[in-house]
DNA sequence: GAAGTCTGTGCAAACGTTTGCCCACAGGAG
DNA sequence: CTCCTGTGGGCAAACGTTTGCACAGACTTC
């Protein structure tokens, strides 16, 4: 940021021409009018009809010539609006926020707005503090994705996979019911009876809706789940050393399984990893069904049969929702909620159930 | 961002307590002191030592009960730097940006900055566009990931990857010699002479100096590249179907090869996707290097040798450089250079050369 | 010829901070 | 008594826009 040489001093003359801000008073000055008439031809203001064509080319050759740039944070503070979202996301991990980020920046980026971006690491402390900071830079709207917000200010905000919906606050959220029915009755066609399931971590806000919609599909099957044969991680790890804990602890527990749902893709990694060193195969022995579908699913050998989440699309919902309250005036309707579909991927992680063939 | 009500504006009385921005004027009404001491006081300036701690406390109290927050579009406008950098970035997809900004982001909010994000695609418009976007929001620094930039403006800017390193921009990029070294006498130990190289795009900014580096080791080992198996991608995806397609223009060649140098991972695994539907198994018949190692390559069966690219350490030391270039108050120093080295992890997709047991 | 409507433009306030400078008063030194 | 040095704090300008209002002249309408 270039910041115009105050009066008195004396670098204004040393250099005369550089750090030389451009402004509307040096147009003015250049060009013998006032700076409210400037102002309104560069802005196409309805104000500016009525001043003669051949002025209004004089004030853009100017404009373009002397390169003058608007200051964005006068004229923010002037307009009170900032074009401007805060997006707070958990980390700049592989997959999930990334996909998001992609949907909103596309759809933010070409409504002219910008996305100022922080992160928080599931960490309380970071969070309200970040928070503040998006809050005190006067941003338009924000966009939380996969955090519980703290407290709702009064600025537009659209959460994704928000676990406690504010009011007034519309949220993005996956069709879990449906996302859980995909994925276990995939399973039960397949014959398998004994399915482990691995929770997401506490902080992580897709978990307890996940597990209720596991149940209920559970229960829809006919199909009842060990209470060990459940286990969560725990770990704060971008890794898939958390899947891969709680795939040994499943294996320690003795239990017989034929088959794991994974909270996400990375997790169902990491189980297959640990099932693998216990001498288990994939697909063979034990089948593992992921959740997101970030790229490395489809890489991954075997690749992962999973559930995608479409996130760019989640994304783009929530950048659209945000536009809509902007232009809409900010109607406090009550809270919201984007309901998106998820859609099952059939890849070579799972098989039928060796159970089964036991049984002919 | 909230808009105080016009003066002439009705609903300010409609809406006695709704919308209402708590300013410094609000506190210099509510506490009878003037907005000059409030704001040394809140800012611990230097002539707020002149000012009794009995009054300070009444300040900080009254801030903190009205929940008073600065306006940092102001503060900004006033002070000339806006605590906040612009981070160009060809696209958020898996992998190497995301790294990069992951190291960006931790560094620069340790600092109190904040990121603005923004996309090129590398599209030449859009770059010329954006950068002046980031420009007008009166950023207090710039840094190109993968870009290069069009015109270089006053702001302190630092690149990672810039083909083109400007005068007094630094450049933090990759020894691209040692790496090109790297993985070339890794294939030449393992015995293979017939090596193919995938190059990248033309818009790719790494891709000049990887292949001037090539060629470098290539000589240094006595190796001969032939041109027809030297394939350039060229289509701006951002997933594995360029290399695919650069594998299958290799094989059409009718040339034997028993070994592949790829721009980077996705490419690498594009290729390998293309070796395999040819009935080419890898790295039995055909070793394959990737570039990068992100997080795809290890989850890859074969998992991926490659080369890695410290992306995150690249990102945190553009931000420290930019930081000190903030301190040190932007001394023009010519076009400094930071030179990170890169790391070669062995995995599966090499193996000894197929043509050296032939020999035996 | 008076009244109204355009046309073309400028003044100045406002957005919320920060900061250079000034002032008033009290107390001590000379 | 005068001079000087803190102490405690306020005035107003400045950052660069935007915009409500005013205004002067020209032209139309009655």
């Amino acid at each position: 940021m270039l910041k115009k040489p105050r009066n008195g001093n004396s670098a204004q003359h040393k250099y005369p021409h550089v750090g030389r801000t451009v402004s509307l008073a040096s147009l003015s000055a250049h060009l013998g009018l006032s700076k409210a008439s400037i102002s309104r031809v560069l802005n196409g203001a309805p104000a500016a009809r009525s001043i003669p064509q051949v002025t209004q080319d004089r004030i853009l050759a100017a404009a373009q010539a002397l390169n003058y740039r608007p200051n964005l944070l006068a004229r923010s503070l002037r307009r009170g609006q900032s074009m401007t979202v805060g997006v707070l996301v958990p980390e700049l991990s592989e997959g999930y926020a990334t996909l998001v980020l992609a949907g909103l920046e596309e759809t933010l980026s070409a409504a002219g707005y910008a996305m100022m971006l922080v992160t928080h690491h599931h960490q309380e402390a970071k969070l309200t503090d970040l928070h503040r900071i998006v809050m005190e830079r006067a941003v338009d709207g924000i966009v939380a994705v996969d955090t519980s917000l703290p407290v709702i200010h009064s600025t537009p905000t659209v959460t994704i996979s928000c676990p406690d919906p504010h009011d007034g606050v519309t949220n993005i959220l996956l069709d879990h019911d449906r996302a859980a029915e995909l994925a276990l009755s995939h399973l039960y066609a397949l014959g398998h009876r004994q399915i482990a399931i691995i929770k997401g971590q506490p902080f992580s806000s897709d978990t307890d809706i996940r597990w209720r919609s596991i149940q209920i599909a559970a229960t829809r099957l006919g199909l009842s789940l060990h209470p060990k044969l459940v286990v969560q991680m725990k770990e704060n790890l971008a890794t898939d050393e958390p899947g891969f804990l709680a795939a040994q602890r499943l294996l320690a527990t003795g239990i017989a399984f034929t088959a794991i749902f994974a909270f996400n893709d990375v997790s169902a990694i990491g189980a297959i990893r640990a099932l693998q060193a216990a001498r288990r195969q994939v697909p063979e022995h034990v089948s593992v069904v992921g959740f997101d579908d970030v790229t490395l699913a489809a890489y991954h050998r075997p690749a992962l049969t999973t559930v995608r989440q479409p996130l760019r699309h989640m994304g783009a919902l929530a950048a659209q929702s945000l536009l809509h309250s902007f232009t809409s005036g900010g109607n406090h309707e009550a809270s919201h909620s984007v309901v998106v579909e998820p859609l099952f991927v059939l890849r070579n992680s799972t098989a039928q159930s060796p159970a089964l063939s036991l049984q002919c």
